[in-house]
DNA sequence: CTGAAAGCGCTTACAG
DNA sequence: CTGAAAGCGCTTACAG
């Protein structure tokens, strides 16, 4: 069946045409000004309806200089971690009437970098990154034109980019000691990331491992060399994050060992992953919905004038199931 | 420290009043036009740069009429067949200069049906549909104005909308005629499903059972009342996806049955998902690079002037594994 | 209650 | 090789 080819939409100027009115007038009525009679702008919707009007973003933006976009970065879809961040993001977004469009990097640096620009050009109101990826002096020279806020850790603070983070260190540290209070002393810790986040949690399982007295027991694994660890006799292992938690769980269950009897695992994010693996994953629970509201509240705040830098960091909260 | 607030973005106008010249000529040297002598053009790439200028979309979309952007309409971030499909999409909108924003809508039908909206709004050249919750009604009429594709099964072809799908029937004969290769009668199927590849699943499955003299044996569940099929002697199972095919297999190993000894358990999909579970899933590839690929060539078909519905079919192909 | 006019930041003929 | 001018679709004072 032959379709109708796209033709060129229909404009206020086309509106105003049919309704017999002028173009300011079609305008004041479309979005309720109360200078507009109920009558007259009865008239006008109906019209607008029944020629297929949409407004114009692209015009909308250029001349009232916003955008009523919100611009959200992430590294990857495959991550659910990110994703998850992304939904309470949105649900934040709605309540204040601005829409997110949605960008990732597929975890390459220069794409990522891109994707910023993008937006930026796009005319989004504000930027969220969702990513330790985006190389500083991007997210510096992107907060030079809109407001930026940086979700999850950087290394240092980056100048004129606001950030909500949760404390990595205390999580990792929520960890040690509820391993340490179920009488494990041989706790390992396993990670594949040289990135903030990752560092972060890496310090607070050897500080906490420490405190606990248990600082010559402290061992730092890469996921896939696990095996080690094992032989070893460690019986309690704390990945970086779920995937790499859920990697340790196959390469033990692999061995033939029971978790949690054999050999304890825990994770970090409570990503949907650490409720879907068998045993379910204990695991670190970050605010995701807080993360979200905080972050636009950031932005809105940022919109509204200030100036200065906001980092906000959140308690995280250990979530126990049955893998630890 | 303080920050610099967000400043009015310089225009081409700042960039011509710095450099000394006009605003057009700024215009053709920033896009390169071969009318701009070269000692001129780098003088102004060098204000730009230094301004910081950036061109502004809206304004460029405005004038143009187009914004060589592209949207993509999904219906939840948590689905890694549908992001897998994005990252194909994206790949093959780059190779033609087309820059890919995207929107989900958690589910939601009135969320979804707003996301198209709004990435018709903005002013994107075409938009691929990934997600069959989108209502008919909504896709004809986005049709009219912008070139739409849809990548996976619609009940009914939709007036003015091209489709990439692939043979759901055919990829549920290849699980059903592999199982059956493999000596199994009683092969059952899951199914929490009643949208347009689901349904075309469960026929396709219906159909190869009868064809393969096993019309008696059909028997459809859902995936949370597996538990009947098991104890009525069923020892394979082919799920609608794989999500559902690893509710299955938890299902399974929780009655302590071991996968493929005691059941067989094959998903649909072949996302990311079927590797990292174990057993390793045995499921269909649709061949997704492929569909991303055809996606933009259907629309960069539809902006080149064809205005007669397309619509593809692929073949899917059976990925052999450990679970069955 | 309604209309004419200016202008957002760009691109693109059109003159020189 | 370069500049003045029009116009994309909207919104917003400003007059009436």
């Amino acid at each position: 069946m032959p379709a109708a080819s796209p033709r060129p939409r229909p404009t206020l100027r086309d509106v105003a045409a049919t309704a017999g009115v002028s173009k300011s007038l079609v305008s004041l009525a479309l979005r309720g000004d109360p200078g507009v009679s109920e009558s007259t702008r009865d008239r006008i919707l109906a019209v607008a309806e029944q020629v297929g009007y949409r407004p114009s973003l692209s015009a909308r933006t250029l001349k009232q200089g916003r955008s009523m976009l919100l611009g959200v970065v992430i590294s990857s879809l495959e991550n659910p971690y990110h994703t998850e961040i992304v939904a309470s993001v949105e649900d934040a977004a709605e309540q204040v009437g601005l829409s997110v469009v949605l960008a990732h990097g597929s975890r390459d640096r220069g794409r990522l970098a891109d994707r910023v620009q993008q937006l930026g050009d796009l005319g989004v109101d504000g930027l969220v990154v969702v990513s330790s990826w985006v190389p500083d002096e991007v997210l510096t020279a992107a907060a030079r034109r809109l407001p930026v806020v940086m979700v999850g850790r950087t290394a240092d603070p980056v100048a004129g980019v606001d950030s909500v983070t949760n404390d990595d260190e205390q999580g990792a540290a929520l960890v040690v000691d509820h391993l340490v209070g179920r009488g494990y002393e041989r706790i390992a810790h396993v990670t594949s990331s040289t990135r903030p986040a990752g560092l972060a949690r890496r310090r607070g399982y050897e500080d906490a491992m420490r405190r606990a007295g248990l600082g010559g027991h402290v061992r730092v694994a890469a996921p896939d060399a696990v095996d080690g660890l094992l032989d070893d006799g460690y019986r309690a292992v704390f990945a970086r994050n779920d995937v790499e938690a859920c990697d340790v769980l196959d390469r033990a269950l692999d061995r033939g060992l029971r978790v949690p009897d054999d050999v304890a695992v825990v994770g970090y994010d409570d990503t949907l992953l650490a409720r879907r693996v068998r045993p379910a994953l204990t695991t670190v629970q970050q605010q995701r919905e807080v993360m979200g509201a905080r972050a636009v509240a950031l932005l809105t705040g940022r919109l509204g004038g200030r100036s200065d830098d906001v980092h906000e960091v959140l308690e995280p909260r250990l979530v126990v199931r049955a893998s630890g």
